[in-house]
RNA sequence: CGGGGAGUGGCUCAGCCUGGUAGAGCACCUGGUUCGGGACCAGGGGGUCGGAGGUUCAAAUCCUCUCUCCCCGACCA
């Protein structure tokens, strides 16, 4: 039995100034973690107990589809040349030199190592499929931590890997992920919704995310009320509805027109009294091309065109190129790629390349231009704008795509769906993806096949952040006074508060039933702390329990107080019965948590 | 990396502008009174003011450099 006169909970009565997230200031306060450093944090008791809670549901899941290993974290350099990742990986990656000088990393995701385990194992379709997992600690030199546990250098991840013969086994690994990410997730009491999410430049398929929407959640998600569409604002599309408005004169040819000032969307809009949805607004940016096997990485111009009231989406922009990073243009590169000023850019008179990244610039225009007529934009001249240019017969491009974000209120782009996209704040906990051949190809993992001919397996990754499952539980299930956790991931179940310990029978009466709730097999905390009776109240909210017993006035007559955390209610129990309710409320929590989504 | 802010007992902060050798509340220790929503009284311990250098008779305070942390933008579990 724990006993909270032994035990260190340091919990506080004031957070910390910095601490601004909900979840952070709580995991905080409640004493479940302590900071030692930018996105570096010591899990105490509690957290460390919660976080071990949410490992044994994850492990306990996974295990039904797949096979738990456990990698390490310190990495030397040679997979991740094979693979291409040492330079594609950037400073995200930790890196060090061992005694020799040797080169190794911290691991940051595994698809290298797994991989190299099956090249080195793997020999036949016979063995496949397989899925690997681990739990393991990733570090990631993140440009920027924060949020208390949301945003961190060192954290911990469930991830796995599928191998299989074709893509039919990849489909079957995937969905055998998505079922089992939806049974943890629930067990975990989480409200979450699965999206779908940009597969990156990484080459994959098919790419889902599990999110849970909180303000304090890093990623945007628009979906749509009336199907249940969803997806990542990265990778979400929608239907526009057409612009009506009046073209600005008939159908004459481009004209030169002297627009001082306008170096802004909406002056230009106001200038020329049309909405900014007839202009063409350009975002000029120099992308990243990574070299092929061998060769240097490099540098190429490009000039995205969209409609002025739309924004560009940097994510669709990379894929559309197949660019792995962008940075805007400096006003010389500007010069030199468009001969013109920031503010009075357009795609007229420019010559683009005709295939995306080679030497000049690469033109990339939004889908929504291509069949616009007579609109507005910069004539690459200072203070100068171009009317009645249209698309295709004025100015070319190097390709079109889909390059724009969605914003709320668009419809949904299921067809005949109609519904209006809503947008929200989420935090991603899990991922699950299908990389195809990347990392098989890369780094030379081959089976026979039936006809006894060499194949790739293709491979899934699908990866679970711990910690933010509890720091997502938190963010939806806080009030002023603490948080509240379901019983499976909680680091106890319920707590005994004995009001006073000086007072013989409440003391005795406590322990008892301390002992009776963990032989039910409960997790059972007893606060038998030599502390007021409020105190104990008020730590007893804060930390996160979902139920609280109060052995109290009331135990003279045989009763206690049962309190429910999450609406706070209480109800009085006979002594003798309040063991049994707590088991019962316990198990009618799961039920619903194992429905829910 | 770009922009903004902050480093003063464990926590929240004052003091800095206008230099004179460090303070409050909470927390902690001792004793007493209290005892169902973060008690009260009395006494006590704890800080070379992030670090280095400089100016000065004298620096938490002024100057320079530096480190760290937080927040806003580009990345991801």
């Amino acid at each position: 039995m724990h006993r909270w006169s032994k035990l260190f909970i340091p919990t506080l009565r004031e957070a910390p100034a910095d601490a601004e997230v909900a979840s952070h200031r709580f995991l905080i306060r409640s004493g479940y973690i302590r900071q030692l450093g930018a996105g570096i944090y010591n899990y105490l008791f509690l957290g460390q107990r919660a976080i071990n809670k949410i490992i044994g549901i994850v492990r306990e899941e996974m295990d039904q589809i797949g096979q738990e290993f456990y990698l390490p974290a310190l990495l030397p350099k040679e997979p991740w040349e094979q693979s291409g990742r040492w330079t594609g990986m950037g400073d995200n990656m930790f890196r060090l030199k061992d005694r020799k000088g040797a080169e190794l990393c911290l691991g940051m995701t595994h698809e290298e190592i797994m991989t190299t385990i099956a090249k080195n194992e793997l020999r036949s379709y016979k063995q496949l499929p397989q899925i690997w997992y681990q739990i393991q600690t990733k570090f990631r030199d993140e440009p920027r931590p924060k949020s208390g546990l949301l945003r961190v250098r060192q954290f911990t991840m469930k991830d796995a890997y599928s191998f299989d013969i074709d893509k039919a086994g990849l489909d079957k690994s995937f969905e055998l992920h998505d079922a089992v990410y939806r049974k943890i997730f629930s067990r975990c009491g989480l409200k979450f919704v699965a999206v779908e999410a940009d597969s990156g430049s990484m080459g994959g398929s098919q790419s889902q995310e599990f999110m849970v929407y909180t303000d304090a959640g890093e990623d945007l998600i628009a979906s749509c009320p009336v199907c249940g569409y969803a997806a990542n604002t990265e990778k979400a599309t929608s239907l526009l509805a057409p612009v009506t408005e009046m073209e600005p004169t008939g159908d004459g040819k481009p004209e030169l027109v002297f627009t001082p000032g306008c170096g802004a969307i909406a002056d230009v809009a106001a200038f020329f009294k049309i909405s900014p949805a007839s202009d063409i607004k350009c975002v000029a940016y120099m992308a990243l091309k990574r070299g092929a096997a061998g060769k240097p990485d490099s540098w190429h111009g490009v000039a995205a065109f969209l409609r002025g009231d739309h924004q560009v989406n940097e994510t669709k922009l990379l894929g559309a190129m197949g660019a792995s990073e962008l940075r805007t243009m400096q006003a010389e590169e500007l010069t030199q790629y468009l001969n013109g000023p920031a503010g009075f850019l357009g795609p007229v008179g420019v010559t683009p390349e005709a295939k995306p990244l080679e030497s000049g610039l690469t033109v990339v225009v939004d889908s929504s231009l291509e069949d616009r007529k007579n609109m507005v934009c910069g004539a690459n001249k200072l203070d100068y704008h171009l009317r009645n240019v249209t698309p295709g017969r004025d100015f070319s491009w190097t390709l079109t795509a889909d390059i724009r974000t969605v914003n709320e209120g668009e419809s949904c782009p299921k067809n005949g769906c109609g519904g209006k996209l809503v947008v929200g704040k989420a935090v991603e906990i899990g991922h699950i993806f299908k990389l195809g051949y990347k990392y098989s190809e890369s780094m030379g993992a081959r089976v026979l096949d039936v006809n006894g001919k060499e194949v790739t397996p293709i491979m899934g990754s699908y990866g679970i952040g711990i910690e933010r499952i509890l720091t997502a539980a938190v963010e939806q299930s806080n009030d002023k006074n603490g948080f509240w956790l379901p019983a499976s991931i909680a680091p106890f179940t319920v707590v005994v508060t004995v009001t006073n310990m000086t007072d013989a029978l409440l003391k005795e009466t406590g322990e008892t039933l301390a002992a009776e709730l963990e032989a039910a097999g409960l997790d059972v905390l007893l606060d038998d702390r030599d502390e007021r009776a409020g105190v104990k109240f008020k730590d007893a909210d804060l930390i996160g329990i979902p139920y609280r017993i109060n052995v109290g006035k009331k135990t003279a007559e045989g009763k206690v107080e049962l309190v429910t955390r999450a609406t706070s209610t209480s109800v009085d129990v006979e002594l003798s019965e309040v063991v049994a309710l707590v088991r019962k409320r316990v198990e009618e929590d799961a039920l619903v948590m194992a429905v829910g989504e």
